[in-house]
DNA sequence: AATAAACCTAACGTTATACGTAAGGAAAAT
DNA sequence: ATTTTCCTTACGTATAACGTTAGGTTTATT
């Protein structure tokens, strides 16, 4: 059993932390000792890094929990377990998004590379989406082309 | 020459948003009339409508206010040059990273919902990391693949 | 036994982001 | 003539994820 102290060794956070995410309802409350004090186990321990884990791949506190709750539901029983289904593939879907919205960021640092090696005033265009640029119109690069 | 209202209205924020980014320098001071109004060009509003481009991307207006402020160094002479270019590509590797972290949590999410598919209790364990979980030996799953 | 270290609850404080909103007044548009 | 837009200054807001006292008990160490 560990005290407090040792689970926030152990898994590398503040005693604060761990008290905030009981707050928050991400661990449940643990044992208690008769003078009061929180008793954990190792599946405490594995919980707790696993909410971590999470953490670590960019989930809020908040989708953390909504996870945790899904989980505790009931997963017997039809209707729950599509549920449950439903909210991974709309966090997936989520993901996928804010994963292209990076690649879209990626390939506007790499268009702007080009043009540092290319060009000398490269920052008056909004990049990749230079095809469907309201501006295109009254682009100077795309003047230019015209020429 | 479009009054800030106009410029609002044409880039879809509000009149606010456009000081504040004048206030945190993203846009440049416009010219002012006699009477102390802002007037804009066709120039400002593809400006603005870059940043908001950013946003969308998921940058925050630092790192916006950053990279513009990469912008405005002369980009003349090889030496500074060089720099932008690092500078971008270490933006490039940053937002790779970060688009790693966010494919790792597609995979996880992806595990979890095959484990919902074919198994009862799927909470326990760290999805796809598993190979270099630290609970290895203590893993309900491991025991059961031993077994 | 005495002092230090760890624990408890409750609650206010903090840093950052990205504006919203109100006050008080001048200029523009209808 | 009055409604709308604009100006500056500056306080307000909301969320996130804890940090940091405060005031007091318990456990560990010397």
């Amino acid at each position: 059993m560990y005290r407090i102290g040792d689970l926030a060794g152990k898994a590398e956070v503040t005693v604060r932390t761990i008290r905030y995410y009981e707050e928050l309802g991400l661990i449940d409350a643990p044992l208690r000792e008769g003078n009061g004090q929180r008793r954990y186990t190792e599946k405490d321990l594995i919980y707790l890094m696993r909410i971590i884990q999470l953490k670590s791949y960019g989930l809020t506190l908040s989708e953390i929990a909504e996870i945790i709750e899904l989980g505790k539901t009931d997963p017997s029983g039809e209707k729950r377990r599509m549920k449950l289904l439903q909210h991974y593939r709309e966090k997936i879907s989520d993901a996928i998004t804010k994963k292209e919205k990076i690649e879209l960021y990626i390939d506007d640092l790499k268009w702007h590379i080009q043009q540092l090696e290319e060009v000398d005033n490269f920052q008056e265009c909004p990049g990749t989406a230079c095809a469907d640029c309201k501006f295109l119109v009254k682009c100077r690069f795309a003047e230019k082309e015209e020429t």
